[in-house]
RNA sequence: UGGCCUAUGGUGUAACUGGCAACACGUCUGGUUUUGGUCCAGAAGAGUCUAGGUUCGAGCCCUAGUAGGCCAACCA
């Protein structure tokens, strides 16, 4: 059988077009071009799960290429973090390469334009550049130094190169044309001095190369195929190119730069200078803050590389705009976890539950099943006694049938033991319930709504749980022109509990991903010690009883509501398809516009008797209504004389009989 | 007084390149269940930004609008 055709994304449309027109697949060869500035985030998943996806997919090596050309923002520490997101990731590149490995061969050909006369030094102050540069709706206009002579330009070259000029005193043009529609192509620098020492090349050189002048070189050096980048450099795509056709040798491959939408998150930001902004303002512990919406943030809160290559790969590739919801990633988290993470038990939010008819001293060792969704996982033993603790949550006094934890009376079975019935409570002075008294049966087998979880008091383990929320409160922190991102901050974004945790705990490792049942999946973070367990809360679970529980308010959507559309507007919308659907749909949609037609006035027909001639669809439709309507006592004006008669010598059939039942 | 890009349910992506608008998330029902989880069955929700045009037939092609995004760093 073949296999269901997977629709390709435009980025694959344009690969398997370029195979199909003699491109081999040996040539093809990407590459993900970080700028060591930052750590990566979850939008740089996407453009690594395309690039790196890619090359998996055909079998194609991908290059890591750190785009360093700027010492002054560049360091080693991000090297290193983003090699690492990347391969715990899952993804393998075939060479780590560094933008400035090819420093020589970029000033070189950077000799070669001067001597062709494409480039300049320019010797002004950016100030007057950007005047000079115009705006983008104004033309800009030549610098005075643009016809300096190829030897006076090779000379100065050469003397920024030697480190003789200050930063900002001279820098390198390509003359291309300052009248240019786009902005980049109005001369563009291609170097400028910068006397700062490079973490890799250190301080060889005082000159460094622009992103524009270095990206597409690097990639024809490295011959990439296809290079692909987020939409905001669409209009670089003129220079890239320009830049390729001075150095281009026909013989070779030329690469092609395409670009994708990139992804946004609600509720997040994917700056990389925001985000260090949190980092150095200390909102966030750092860089790898489980609140981050960065990988390293991710790991540390317990996301899994299946469920973030999951969730890119859901998000698609396209050309728009986008904001996907973080119910998606969420959704991607569970669906992962919930197979793989052993469940056990914790109590978050205590209170003391006493069976008083359980043996003091009596401890019992119940089997309980690791992880239903996988037989393999086996089963642990788990502590019973008289003392245990549930949730605060799961006890009410009394409450209505809607609620089937424990109330007053009532029964619940207790996760892998007994049912208990709550008999009593004891209360502090202020009236908050201290215990719930209860009775337990050995018969397990009687059919309760309700099931807790617990924990044995004497056998609990204490353990630190940091339970978060979303950083922002504002779906779109910083899209607001009028508002810093700042503003927008949760104060209770992080949460700190003292919870109580089943014995089997007791050897979890970092890293560790459990489900802590009935309340989400849950990992050891790198604070935990062997005296000190720390737990992260990565996700809840699905919640259903909390979308019913505020009994009260009932906010539902407005748009639910919302108007019902015309009667006209939607024969119109049907008559619109009518002559070309199949009789049997047809025949349905004139019974539904018969039906329609009770709801029309006449004010509503009277326009669409000028309708076009071959608008056959919509005069039909308007027939059909004009059928009833006169049936119903509508007066035989002239328009609708008019209309009738010219209906009746319409060349389409459909139109001619409907026309002619009237 | 510009250039380029984009426009399909609440969100994201499809629609075999012109033939009854599909999938996922989310939402809502119902069933199973020792997790109000999972799983299973089902439903609602768009008529494809607007107006013209081409065509037997347009979400796909053409024209003109409208709306949103990007472009004036010696950043990438």
């Amino acid at each position: 059988m073949s296999e269901e055709r997977k629709s390709l994304n435009f980025i694959e449309q344009i690969i398997e077009e370029d195979l199909a027109n003699g491109m081999s697949r040996d040539d093809l060869h990407f590459r993900f071009p970080p700028e060591p500035n930052g750590y990566l985030h979850i939008g740089h998943t996407k453009a690594i799960g395309i690039s790196f996806g890619l090359g998996e997919y055909y079998n194609a090596p991908v290059n890591l290429r750190f785009d360093d050309t700027n010492p002054a923002k560049e360091e080693q520490e991000y090297v290193d973090a983003i090699k690492r997101d990347i391969a715990w990731l899952g993804y393998q590149w075939d060479k780590v390469l560094f933008s400035s490995d090819y420093f020589q061969q970029l000033y070189d050909w950077a000799i070669m334009l001067i001597e062709e006369g494409k480039a300049y030094v320019d010797s002004q102050s950016s100030e007057a550049m950007a005047e000079q540069k115009g705006t983008p709706t104004e033309p800009g206009v030549d610098s005075p130094y643009r016809n300096r002579s190829v030897k006076e330009n090779l000379e100065l070259f050469q003397r920024m190169k030697d480190g003789e000029f200050d930063e900002g005193e001279h820098i390198l043009r390509a003359k291309i044309d300052m009248q240019h529609t786009n902005m980049l192509m109005r001369d563009p620098i291609m170097y400028r001095v910068v006397k700062k020492e490079h973490h890799r090349t250190g301080d060889n050189w005082c000159i460094y190369p622009m992103y524009d002048w270095t990206h597409g070189e690097s990639d024809y050096i490295e011959q990439i195929s296809h290079s692909l980048c987020s939409l905001e450099f669409k209009p670089h795509r003129e220079l890239y190119d320009w830049f390729l056709d001075q150095v281009v040798d026909p013989d070779k491959l030329r690469p092609k730069q395409r670009e994708f939408a990139r992804l946004n998150l609600s509720y997040t930001i994917m700056s990389k200078r925001k985000l260090l902004k949190l980092v150095e303002d200390g909102i966030v512990s750092g860089w790898d803050d489980p609140r981050m919406p960065t990988i390293s943030g991710l790991r540390r809160r317990g996301y899994t590389p299946t469920a973030l290559r999951k969730f890119v790969e859901t998000v698609g590739v396209a050309k728009r705009d986008n904001v996907i919801d973080v119910s998606l990633l969420e959704f991607c988290i569970r669906e992962d976890l919930n197979k793989t993470a052993p469940r056990v038990m914790a109590v978050l939010n205590p209170v003391k539950l006493v069976i008083t008819n359980y043996p003091e001293d009596k401890v019992e060792w119940m089997d309980a099943e690791n992880n239903q969704e996988d037989e393999s996982a086996g089963y642990r033993k788990v502590p019973f006694s008289r003392e245990l603790y549930i949730e605060k949550e799961d006890f009410k006094e009394e409450a209505s049938n809607k609620f089937f934890r424990l109330k007053l009376g009532g029964e619940v079975r207790l996760k892998n033991a007994y049912i208990i019935k709550a008999e009593d409570v004891v209360k502090d002075d202020n009236g908050e319930v201290k215990e719930i008294h209860c009775t337990y049966s050995e018969d397990t087998s009687k059919k309760v709504k309700g099931t807790l979880h617990w924990v044995s008091t004497a056998h609990a383990i204490k353990a630190e749980v940091r339970e978060y929320d979303r950083l922002f409160k504002d779906e779109a922190p910083d899209s607001h022109q009028d508002k810093d991102f700042m503003e927008f901050l949760n104060p209770d974004s992080l949460k700190t509990i003292e919870a109580f945790v089943e014995p089997s705990l007791k050897e979890a490792k970092i890293g560790d991903r459990y489900q802590f049942q009935r309340l989400g999946y849950f990992n050891v973070d790198d604070d935990s010690t062997s005296e000190k367990l720390v737990f992260n809360k990565t996700v809840g679970l699905r919640d259903t009883w909390a979308k019913i529980k505020p009994q009260q308010p009932k906010n539902q959507k407005p748009q639910n509501n919302q108007p019902k559309r015309k009667a006209i507007d939607i024969i119109k919308q049907l008559g619109k398809k009518y002559t070309n659907l199949p009789e049997e749909k047809r025949l349905k949609v004139r019974a539904e516009i018969l039906e329609l037609a009770k709801d029309v006035t006449y004010d509503d027909i009277e326009p669409l008797f000028n309708t076009a001639v071959k608008k056959a669809g919509t005069r039909i439709a308007v027939t059909l209504v004009l059928n009833v309507m006169l049936n119903n006592g509508l007066d035989r004006n002239q328009s609708v004389l008019d209309f009738l008669s010219k209906a009746k010598e319409d060349k389409n059939d459909l139109l001619v009989a409907e026309a002619s039942l009237i």
